[in-house]
DNA sequence: GTTGAACACTGACACACCGTCAGTTATTCT
DNA sequence: AGAATAACTGACGGTGTGTCAGTGTTCAAC
């Protein structure tokens, strides 16, 4: 990973131009956002360096200024979501208290930052299908969640807040759950009611880790 | 969908040409193991017309008189999977009995198929991102087992074996779950232990629909 | 066996997109 | 202002695609 740059409100750009945007930085956040407009409402296979560049001032050669290719923009945008990703779930993952609330919590920051991104975090699965550096990037991503909510479980395990299994499997069970459902519900206009969605994960990830609490109502 | 002709073992063809092996099923039979061959040691990405035919004993233009391009090969590939998918599902779905057993058999077949095509399962899946057609092909095949899962759980939600909730988001969750996990673990090789990926998504399941089972040990 | 029609296949073409590079134009700094 | 650097462009070669007119092959009917 490189920048991560990319403002967190991922369409609005950070009100003040400051001091002195050089031109370069400027063009470079004009083709990011060209992209986003794009991704927002078509797929990522129609995406084309052409078609990109022409909805900017610039001409098609200047996209490989900024980028070694199409892939490259995409990681750029990942990086933009990663921050947003790890923050909403920091609560269950390094809280303390009440797991299960922390567990809520998290998961319902989830599907709401999910829903804000979800054209682009499905560019960027998508995306990551043919391009092998991308695709690494992807799994990397994917699996800083596995070991951290392995860990988790592992920690929840050893108090007796959770039943003795192999932890690993079913972190990466429930955290591929999460990745492809949002990115089905969430990836393409119009995109699913958030609600639904969200409950069900919440279900699923209650049922399998706390299930006392849902047992017995 | 319109052929489904595809052996179920997947390499292994047919044992008996039986009568007469008219010269373009021969030649498409070849060009479907070629596929298979390559697909199951390379990535989807680096699968090129020219690639696929410098394999087989024809040359490039003549893939074209039976397929429309790459994406309608794979479709037929996943038209093979279909079937034995469907299969191993059925008791659960449709059998009448311990509904736990079932389930428990259904997941431990769906595990074994998955790893046995595994990087089958993984190339339609690649490949449907690129593609329109393919892609809706991949939703309705997902989309069935949405529809008979959810199906299910409202019936054993009917008798009392499963907690009222909404059905279908549910069913969503737990289904793309399987395909992500699956293809993660077995896409590729060197492929995942079948048994702890078996033992998380069976895990999963059975808590989330039969919770007081799992409960009271 | 010849013939003709359907079949299986091929080589060459036009197209779309990519990534590069030498050269041109704009911006910045002193 | 003028040099140095940054930003950009047009044109090119390369890879892969899908099509099509045409060639060779098979097979059935006569």
């Amino acid at each position: 990973m490189s920048h991560c740059k990319l403002n967190s409100s991922i369409l609005e750009s950070v009100p003040s131009p400051a001091v002195k945007p050089r031109k370069s930085e400027q063009t470079r956040t004009e083709i990011l956002e060209a992209a986003l407009d794009f991704l927002w409402t078509q797929p990522f296979r129609d995406l084309t360096v052409n078609e990109l560049m022409s909805k900017t001032s610039a001409g098609r050669s200047a996209f490989y200024q900024y980028f070694g290719d199409l892939y490259e923009l995409i990681e750029a945008l990942l990086c933009g979501l990663e921050a947003s990703i790890l923050d909403v779930a920091t609560p269950w993952l390094q809280g303390e208290g009440d797991a299960l609330a922390l567990l809520k919590k998290s998961l319902t920051g989830l599907v709401q930052v999910c829903y804000d991104g979800g054209p682009i975090l499905r560019a960027v699965s998508d995306a990551a299908v043919s391009d092998e550096r991308l695709e690494k990037e992807w799994n990397r991503f994917l699996g800083q969640f596995d070991d951290a909510v392995a860990a988790r479980i592992e920690q929840h395990q050893g108090q007796g807040l959770i039943a003795s299994f192999e932890a690993r499997p079913v972190a990466m069970a429930l955290n591929r759950m999460d990745a492809s459902l949002l990115i089905q519900a969430f990836g393409s206009r119009p995109r699913s009611q958030p609600e639904p969605i969200r409950e069900a994960i919440i279900r699923v990830w209650t049922s399998t880790l706390y299930p006392q609490i849902v047992c017995s109502p």
